[in-house]
DNA sequence: CCGTTCGTGTCACTCGGTGTCAAGACGCTA
DNA sequence: TAGCGTCTTGACACCGAGTGACACGAACGG
């Protein structure tokens, strides 16, 4: 059984819409993301090597970076989709809605999504976490995510994100929800909820994301 | 590598506040530095090797990596205080502040003494922010000052960071509020006033940084 | 049947980063 | 002044991430 992305299952349809190529290059993305999670779970990120990963997906090393562009990615392509999720999720909130319900869904949706798929994702974030080298990467992605959602946020709001601080300010206050909730989920190993966590993080920061001058 | 002449004059007539080793370790921790900036700021980060830093201070590559942790870290370094000031400067607020303009302060006044350091600072801060390795390390920087803020802003209003997210997310606004503020400085070339931008950015900030029911 | 295209493995290479060791500079003491 | 322990350094070997070049085989179209 392959991996299963967290989101949404692929429509399997009678025609392949999708080539045999295509599905191909997906099988290897699958094995490889397999046997990764598999090594570097159990024996940590810097104890496992790339040459071991690809041999065990029954790659060669070469193959593994046609696929992934650093071993980090490997892994943080997992929380890639949740960070595209956020801006798409905005972006379908009703214009109607307050800043800080519109924000707060965007996150909590991914997050929910997270939470429910369980120990993978689980493990997945805690290794995150809690790897230098994984964390920075990460950190990154999330870097990428402010921009998109600062743009959004700017569209959504019609302010000019040149001249204006809130869009900028808005989405990294919701990102900073999300890191929080992120990190509380993965300390209480799961246990804590994300949705309820997420709920109170928006209240927190409501007054200034709804702050009528702002 | 040029030795100061001068220093083998006092012997033991002027008791050496410093050590000799260590002011000859400052030397190479800045000539290291001064031909890191000269190099990767004209020639970008990744086409300059660290032999060729190593090589412009006189040194060896092998000592190059015995004072900076990485590549990344020579350049990165340049901010790392600015972090730690952020938190000495929260610290030394008066309890009676609020928390918005506690923070306010404690960013703004190593972002101001970067505005007036000019030229280097900028230069360096351009760099972080367009290389995406620098970039990461940086943002690594930041998590961890996320950690200290936070028990910083815990320790000075009482709470219990464990179970209140309010400190973490007052500490994830503020850095927000920083990185903005640093990106828009950057962006101007130096020529916008981080002062300035950090009120603007802390009276968006403000509703949520002081409501009373956070 | 042939030519093209695409994915792959192999090889060689660069570069970041580390462990090891011997040599030199310095401070201290006799 | 000689000797000794400490600290720093450069030279060297080594590992692993990541890349470029190239040749080989399978799939596809004519």
């Amino acid at each position: 059984m392959t991996y299963a992305p967290w989101r949404y299952h692929r429509r399997v349809t009678s025609r392949p819409a999708v080539s045999l190529a295509e599905r191909k290059r997906q099988l290897v993305v699958d094995e490889l993301t397999e046997a990764a999670f598999g090594l570097l779970t159990t024996q940590g990120f810097d104890a496992v090597t790339v040459d071991e990963i690809a041999a065990g997906a029954g790659v060669s090393k070469r193959t593994f970076f046609r696929y992934f562009a650093s071993k980090e990615d490997v892994i943080v392509r997992f929380l890639a989709e949740l960070g595209a999720g956020i801006r798409a999720e905005l972006a379908a909130r009703p214009a109607s809605e307050p800043p800080s319900a519109a924000l707060r869904h965007a996150v909590s949706v991914p997050l929910a999504a997270c939470g429910e798929h369980g120990d993978r994702a689980l493990r997945a974030v805690q290794l995150i976490l809690r790897t230098p080298a994984l964390h920075a990467r990460f950190l990154e992605r999330q870097a990428e995510w402010h921009e998109g959602l600062t743009a959004e946020l700017a569209y959504r709001l019609d302010r000019d994100p040149a001249a204006d601080l809130y869009p900028r300010l808005a989405a990294g206050m919701a990102l900073t929800a999300f890191g929080t909730v992120l990190e509380r989920w993965s300390d209480s190993d799961g246990a804590a909820d994300p949705t309820a966590l997420t709920a109170r993080a928006f209240a927190v920061l409501a007054p200034a994301l709804d702050a009528p001058a702002a």
